[in-house]
DNA sequence: ACAATAAATGAGATTAAGTCTCATTTTTCT
DNA sequence: AGAAAAATGAGACTTAATCTCATTTATTGT
């Protein structure tokens, strides 16, 4: 079966839903986000969308998907930009990042150990009179030699 | 009472003590670093030692550190680089960004919290298949109106 | 559906952080 | 102190990201 269609349709409702307008260098950005369902550096995206989009207009597109709240964007530890989609359904996460391979992996905490860091957050907003509105934790490692990970 | 000679002192014993060459544009880098304390934007930092290190000098410098482990580098929410010194002394801490005023604070985490910390990054490890060596966690946030941090 | 208006795009120029080059200077080693 | 090795300064270069502006595409009201 094949969910094309859907991906396409997706595109342009999330756009409208966001009020932008509906253009084909977004629809083409958001398609290619909504396939990928992981962070991608935007060098690799770049690459892949090739001859599809002009390097300004992926910037700008990239801008405007920041703009609306759905891209989120970070950096790996060698500077790399990186970007994902986060959509409603795309719950709060953190990364892990392999110094082999590149890859860049989701990973969610277990429950009980988030609320244990909002407490932690809540002391420190205390101790220094801080309003801390977000928090992003990062994990550095390798995967092994065996990794199911690595491509 | 003037410690300056110390700090002077302290920056040609670091230098030797990690076996890199004693010049002066390192000893000019390491004791504003010193001085410092805290962590600081590569812009700022090139702007208190303009006219006295060549720009290329103190990449090389920065780079130099970097190499014997006693700086870390990282950026800010809006993507400029920070680096901070970290010496034997200096503890495992985390970042607090401040939106508003742009600084940049040393958190210590209380250290049953860090446990926790450890607990979770061991079951990541066996789930992702990986070798985790390194987190950074960081807090984004603003500093209330009588924020003792700012200047 | 269509014209008028507003917004977005592509291609290439521009900017700025960071690296590189190479002739000169400084440090180290004996 | 003098020879060999390493580091520096100045500016050229690279590269990610932004900006410009003429052209194209989307939206809106009728």
């Amino acid at each position: 079966m094949n969910y094309d269609y859907l991906v396409m349709d997706n595109s342009r409702k999330i756009l409208a839903d966001h009020k932008v307008s509906v253009t084909n260098p977004r629809i083409v950005v958001l398609e290619a986000l909504l396939e990928i369902k992981s962070p991608i550096t935007i060098d690799d995206l770049l690459a892949q969308l090739k001859n599809k989009v002009a390097k300004s207009t992926l910037y700008r597109v990239l801008n405007d998907l920041k703009d609306i709240n759905i891209l989120h964007e970070f950096s790996t530890p060698d500077s790399q930009t990186v970007v994902e989609l986060i959509l409603e359904d795309h719950s709060h996460h953190h990364h892990l990042f392999c110094s082999d391979c590149g890859e860049i992996i989701d990973v969610e905490m277990a429950t009980e150990f988030e609320n244990r860091l909002l407490k932690e957050i809540k002391r420190i907003e205390k101790k220094f009179n801080f309003v801390i509105e977000d928090h992003r934790l990062e994990l550095f490692g390798k995967c092994t030699d065996l990794c199911v990970n690595c491509k």
